[in-house]
DNA sequence: TTACAACTTCAAGTCGACTTGAGGTCAAGG
DNA sequence: CCTTGACCTCAAGTCGACTTGAAGTTGTAA
């Protein structure tokens, strides 16, 4: 498959392929004079990439994971890690929606003055902290 | 309070609260001097400010929740919104941290191979293409 | 065979969220 | 009164993940 091909079929843009490539997440099979050829593998390597990046990894991370070889005790426990940071984050989003959800239903003049805000707020900023609120977010 | 108390209160560093104030997340009361003086209230603020980032919100969409005013009937459709997208990125983050979890006990020889992790990936990243896995998430 | 669209490389730019650094101001303690 | 250190502003730098643009190459259709 030539580049343009793949990105039609995964709907990452060619200019991404190309940095993939150049960063190691993918590889092409060869050059068909100067153009790169794909494999179908490619489209299920980037589908795993996209749902890393959905989920909050960054490119070296997924990277890591999408090694092959390497101590695989090792991304077993890399992958854990990942799992238990990543179910921090949702219970922060989960106490932030619904903090949403009350506060959009919510009666009180404003949302910092109703106290059942304010306790769904506390409840989840406990954690907010601490985490450093860098560590485990990838960027918009 | 002086700026650096805040900062040690808070755990956010001068640098950013002044940075926070710039782009209108927090206000102080005024000046001594040149120096600013903040209020109580903005520890409150800065937990509240912390808490949307480490769920993955933008300045801006902090911004926009925080603020006081505007058309109460928009807002409260911009929450109701906001929680849902939240609701979507949470189920993503959901399943890939269940894929990352079984990928963590899993014996199949390579994860691809196992077609529990393929299911449960495939599944997962069905919404992860269309949401263009770049609308829901911070970076890291 | 020639034109051209689709590729190529490489350097530089962009965006969000900050941080860093240079150079300046000022209130309180000695 | 003068020093000092904590603050100030403003410009520039950083980081990850890309995108954009200029300039060059090449397979293919007319």
């Amino acid at each position: 498959m030539d580049i343009s091909l793949v990105a039609k079929r995964s709907g990452v843009p060619a200019s991404t392929l190309r940095y993939y490539e150049e960063r190691g997440l993918i590889c092409s099979l060869g050059r068909h004079g100067i153009r790169r050829q794909f494999g179908a593998e490619v489209l299920e390597r980037l589908a795993l990439i996209a749902l890393g990046r959905s989920a909050g990894l960054s490119l070296d991370e997924i990277g890591s994971m999408l090694a092959t070889g390497g101590d695989p005790l090792i991304d077993r426990e890399l992958l854990l890690r990942r799992a238990d940071e990543l179910e921090r984050t949702i219970l922060r989003m989960q106490a932030m929606r619904d903090g949403l959800r009350h506060a959009a239903n919510c009666t009180a003049p404003s949302h910092m003055e109703c106290p059942k805000f304010r306790r769904l707020m506390k409840a989840a900023a406990a954690g907010a902290f601490d985490s450093q609120y860098k560590s485990s977010l990838p960027r918009r």
